[in-house]
DNA sequence: CTGAAAGCGCTAACAG
DNA sequence: CTGTTAGCGCTTTCAG
């Protein structure tokens, strides 16, 4: 049915190693045969067969993503820059979700090297056994971490300042005479979610009568963020200030609240991280953390790219700044 | 580096064709062959290769899905939604965004054949020329559209009842007393849109007084809607109602409404469609036309796996019912 | 039931 | 500069 490479030599009598040189435009063709082979394989619509190539060059044009789940719309952002970025580079994006699910996560992983993909973007490798992050580093290609990476592994790493984003946090409601504030994150034990903590907790010990945040942890998405806050009214009603660990979290917070009848921010505030699009038109516009996710994105992928074709296997690490958005949904203690 | 089926077959001191029959467990391979070769396979950690697997059979594991933007939330619970069901069929999703631009799909497109994926889940061809939908049909890979195929085309289908939904959120806009309407849509001529279109325009038309609703076209997201209806604004103040194409635009068209001091739903009624789940959550909730976005998903890559395994080529269309969620956008024209 | 041989479509030495 | 040869890792006839 589609052409072949043989269809094309045979067509523009030459042999088939001077037809791929010819089309691939490598040195040494004489040009009147490069552009005879030309003419033939646009006239018969060739096109080249990946899978064919990637056999035998033993390197594929396909990038693993592998992440918790894309309809977090952090996660889209970021898969829509990786996209963009691969497509730009020549090369496809093969999606995964692993709702951060350790087995789940795992089995992709090994799936996607059995489609001999060049590299893979992953969340994190927290969650996997010894075993299973030993699997990983001996296969070889190149793997990015959308987390801090385990100290001596040889994943690369691309990720924002998760500390200092939770500090900032901690320190601006801190700052607006909050003492009882709640922080609701996910029951994974996630690097970065784990990080977001540690800032913020820094920040509260920081000011006088800063007691100890309440912890609360569920699924890390709009519905966890529902039920925790549902859980947080009811058992911690004196709380005055929410940090939710990201924006979905967030949202689903104001939903539970707004539903309970508790006004953001005249009773509680609000303060979410990720600062998705999504938080600038939700009512009232989510104060939160931002961070240059399609940068993310988009880092991630060059790092794979770059270590496909180039022969440095150096892990590569990357971290971006983050910045407080201060919108509509924090405010003052009222006395 | 990774053991090969010639690594294993040595190993276990039978013949490659061997050790392939036994680990794909095909008939005649006596049993105790077939545990050695499996146990010696386990020993070495062994994976087919799925590229060399491609080549010689000639039918690959891997699916394309050729979406206008993943980070459409609609088109992310789709994909999530396609990519579980490949996922337990043995397929892996590779993830392509064209913005629906034409030219990018084609490239897009293409690009999907010269990785020879099995088949092609995708938008709609209606953007595109004559030539590269023959092109398309002529791939002979299984192609599901996600919208009304043209007439006498070899595409299956999977959709929603486009028109029906436009008509409830006319009817239900015009049971309210709402004369002087706006839709707010896409500047792409998409068949959903335009359905969309033509339901919401035939309910207005059935009622007394209903006047020629005001159409505006924009960028099918956030941005779109926002924009939209800022000129909605200014040129067209007397509108008390506005139907937005989808979630997305609506969700742009709040905010603007919001930035411009006009309150939904006391001054200006909003309905939208899709239903994406953050639907629920804006303040104020969205009305809007639900479908089920997973199920239409699940249903498009279940047609494709169908295709590819089975021999039957015959073009599959499935739509799926809409209803209409009345939530809190909406309310009666005020006199 | 098992082995030998051919070949999927392509690239990459190596000769000429 | 071009053709010849070999082979990537696997499946699949075809013999034995």
């Amino acid at each position: 049915m589609t052409a072949t490479l043989r269809d094309v030599a045979r067509e523009a009598q030459v042999d088939v190693s001077t037809a791929s040189r010819a089309l691939n435009g490598r040195a040494g063709v004489k040009k009147e045969l490069r552009e005879r082979v030309r003419a033939v394989a646009r006239r018969l619509n060739y096109r080249p067969n990946l899978v064919a190539r990637g056999l035998v060059t033993g390197r594929s044009s396909v990038i693993g993503l592998l992440i918790s789940d894309i309809r977090n719309p952090f996660m889209a952002e970021l898969a829509r820059a990786a996209e963009d970025a691969a497509c730009r580079a020549g090369y496809d994006i093969i999606l995964c979700n692993s709702d951060l699910n350790p087995a789940k996560q795992m089995r992709y992983f090994l799936s996607l090297l059995d489609q001999r993909v060049g590299g893979v973007v992953m969340n994190s490798v927290a969650a996997l056994g010894r075993e299973d992050r030993e699997r990983i580093a001996q296969s070889r290609i190149p793997v990015v971490l959308l987390s801090r990476p385990p100290r001596d592994c040889s994943f690369s790493s691309v990720r924002c300042n998760n500390e200092r984003g939770g500090y900032l946090a901690g320190a601006y409601l801190a700052g607006l005479g909050h003492t009882k504030v709640a922080h609701l994150t996910s029951a994974v034990q996630h690097p970065n979610l784990r990080e977001r903590w540690q800032g913020f907790s820094r920040a509260m010990q920081q000011v006088r009568k800063g007691r100890r945040p309440v912890l609360l942890r569920g699924a890390h998405n709009f519905r966890g963020g529902f039920e925790m806050a549902q859980r947080l009214l009811e058992k911690h009603p004196k709380v005055t200030a929410i940090f939710a660990a990201n924006d979905s979290i967030a949202f689903g917070a104001a939903s539970a609240l707004h539903a309970a009848g508790v006004r953001i921010p005249e009773d509680i505030s609000l303060i979410g991280f990720d600062n998705v699009e999504m938080a600038s038109i939700v009512q009232p516009p989510l104060t939160t953390i931002s961070l240059p996710i399609s940068e993310i994105g988009k880092a991630a992928v060059d790092i794979i790219v770059r270590q496909i074709s180039g022969k440095d296997q150096v892990p590569e690490h990357r971290t971006f700044d983050v910045r407080l958005v201060e919108r509509e949904s924090c405010r003052q203690r009222q006395r």
